[in-house]
DNA sequence: GCCATTCTATACCATACAAG
DNA sequence: CTTGTATGGTATAGAATGGC
């Protein structure tokens, strides 16, 4: 009897324990899931913060580069002043949820892996070996996904055909995408299932509608709903050649409303998924030119001004520029190059001369008759310097691999310049244009061009160089700080973006740095703004505005505003005494 | 003058080795 | 066993130079 007992509570317990370690192993399972995508989420915001894209529409046109790249992408309210658009996500709408955000999905000059740097200049030297895989790079899919379009759209293809997706993406410009997904009607999920596998592991095809902007099509996954939100999210990025980062939200129906998915069993056959874009952080600078930055119509600022505190504007105008171009010197305008278009997908062999043109048809003709190869230095000289600048307006530096490219197109496109020894016909090609384009960058170079004058080997001694600075900045004529840290600014630029160093590192390595004739400096090196002339100009455009405010303050605070801006009623008052007044009490009022 | 080659400097990486 | 350092190999860059 007593032996039944204990068999039944040994029995009881055995159930209950493991049960309870069941549902601890569940818990715990998807709090971690859950901690790894929040953890991905964060990491793919921190990447946001610290690989900010930065637009640099084209200014001032150099003579000496045919870059065509057009700037007409921005909207022309940010053209004309100085915009910093800071984007993150949560910011518009403290709910994180429908963060309704640009994709934009316009891609044909874009490649993968090129994405966050797609509109910066290449001027420093990049890594070969990246630059290489991202031109290999290639799309997997984990799922085998077939994509079908709804009777609306006439193309029908599956998921590995490229061509597919690039006229797909082209078409979805904006808007978030919404997928809803449905299972057909063989499902044989049981929802409600304590464990979130038995609900993922389906075989059954499920077929996800997809609306992209105007257009809704079809996605069918075969295999089912993916084990893991990150094939599922690999599977959307894939499919929809979805470049940006993105978080995955479902619809609660309990809410009514979308929400974050922390787990794949979040994501519900009948339900629906957002695709929520995370924006890169976009940083859109306009470089002001003389007369943009003085000559602006400051009388176009709503007239808000009070009879009591006479206009500031024009005599401010007239003494507010100061001296901050000085600190700029002709080495400063490294960034100023016009921007650049991505290494293109397809290479287009740039027309020659006619005579040329002439010659190589002829010759063409004749290899394709008896396969006589051409061969004339003066043909292989203006061959070289063409294709050395249709390089050259894509990258300073291409790879080997580019290289090779271009001399392929060259001999597909005129077959008499094939090399008989070679094993393809153009190796001998690609080796000729990379000397050419080292002794091309040495022509730049020699004329003074920044975007390869910054690699030079006279800048390749940057710790003799910062400790220069070091020793410049004890003495009392400080006249060479500007020139060196202008030399050194690559260096710099290296000890930020690339080893990443603190703020006290930096100040410590780069003291010059936290002057404030530098700071202004460097701003304009990185930016091509000058921001105390920027700030002072657009300070000077809402003083009217600011006055108004803090003449209409009450309390305290609009006693200590009014004692402040006293001085200001009796006219006449010098620009910067009145700068000082105005930001006297914005710090108060803030 | 241009192209191709060589030289030199530098950075990066892998490996070996010594010290703790 | 781990960590730090030295060393050698490789790759790549610019500069210099020779040959046509």
């Amino acid at each position: 009897m007593a032996n039944e007992r204990l068999e039944r509570f040994t029995n009881f317990f055995t159930e209950h324990i493991t049960t309870l370690a069941m549902e601890v192993f569940s818990e715990v399972q998807s709090i971690v899931e859950s901690y790894d995508e929040e953890n991905k989420r964060l990491r793919s915001l921190l990447h946001t913060v610290i690989s900010p894209e930065i637009k640099l529409p084209r200014i001032d046109a150099s003579p000496y580069v045919q870059a065509t790249t057009s700037i007409s992408e921005q909207p022309e309210d940010f053209k004309n002043s100085f915009e910093f658009e800071l984007s993150q996500p949560g910011a518009k709408n403290p709910k994180e949820e429908p963060i309704e955000l640009e994709i934009n999905c316009d891609e044909h000059q874009q490649q993968p892996g090129e994405l966050h740097t797609s509109n910066v200049p290449s001027i420093v030297k990049e890594d070969p070996e990246q630059e290489e895989e991202s031109m290999d790079m290639t799309h997997t899919s984990s799922v085998n996904i077939r994509v079908e379009f709804c009777p609306d759209n006439s193309a029908t293809s599956s998921a590995d055909e490229g061509e597919k997706h690039s006229s797909m993406s082209d078409e979805a410009s904006t808007s978030s995408v919404l997928i809803q997904s449905r299972m057909g009607a063989s499902d044989s999920i049981v929802m409600g299932q304590p464990s979130p596998r038995t609900t993922k592991t389906t075989m059954d095809p499920v077929v996800l509608k997809v609306i992209i902007d105007h257009r809704s099509e079809k996605l069918t996954l075969s295999s089912g709903i993916p084990d893991t939100l990150d094939q599922l999210h690999k599977t959307v990025k894939d499919t929809f050649q979805i470049y940006e980062e993105f978080v995955l939200h479902y619809f609660d129906e309990e809410f009514g409303d979308f929400f974050t998915v922390h787990s794949i069993s979040d994501v519900k056959p009948t339900g629906s998924i957002k695709v929520v874009i995370i924006p890169s952080i976009v940083l859109s600078l306009t470089p002001e030119t003389d007369d943009v930055t003085y000559a602006g119509n400051v009388s176009d600022t709503p007239s808000v001004t009070s009879d009591k505190f006479p206009s500031q504007s024009s005599s401010i105008a007239a003494d507010s520029q100061s001296d901050g171009t000085s600190f700029v010197s002709a080495q400063d305008i490294i960034l100023l190059s016009p921007e650049r278009e991505l290494w293109p997908k397809y290479i287009e062999i740039p027309l020659l001369s006619v005579a040329t043109e002439t010659l190589l048809l002829i010759a063409n003709t004749q290899f394709l008759k008896d396969g006589t190869v051409l061969n004339n230095n003066r043909v292989r000289s203006e061959i070289l310097e063409k294709l050395a600048d249709y390089m050259y307006s894509y990258t300073p530096y291409p790879t080997g691999l580019q290289i090779g490219r271009v001399a392929e197109a060259l001999v597909k496109k005129h077959p008499c310049l094939t090399e008989p020894g070679s094993h393809n016909g153009w190796i001998g090609w690609m080796y000729s244009l990379k000397y050419k384009m080292g002794n091309y960058r040495t022509k730049l170079r020699s004329l003074g061009f920044p975007e390869v004058m910054c690699n030079s080997l006279r800048n390749k001694r940057p710790e003799q160089q910062r400790l220069n600075i070091l020793g410049e900045l004890k003495k009392q004529e400080r006249t060479n700080i500007n020139q060196l840290m202008s030399s050194t600014f690559a260096h710099r630029r290296r000890d930020v973006v690339s080893l990443q160093l603190s703020v006290k590192e930096i100040k410590d390595r780069w003291p010059a740095l936290f002057d404030v004739s530098q700071v202004d400096a460097e701003f304009k090196r990185i930016t091509t703004v000058n921001l105390e002339a920027k700030f002072m100009h657009m300070l000077d455009h809402y003083i009217p505005k600011l006055l108004a405010i803090f003449q209409a303050k009450k309390g305290a605070a609009g006693e200590r505003h009014r004692t402040e801006m006293s001085i200001l009623r009796k006219g006449g008052t010098p620009a910067e005494k009145t700068r000082e007044v105005v930001i006297r009490c914005l710090i108060d009022h803030l």
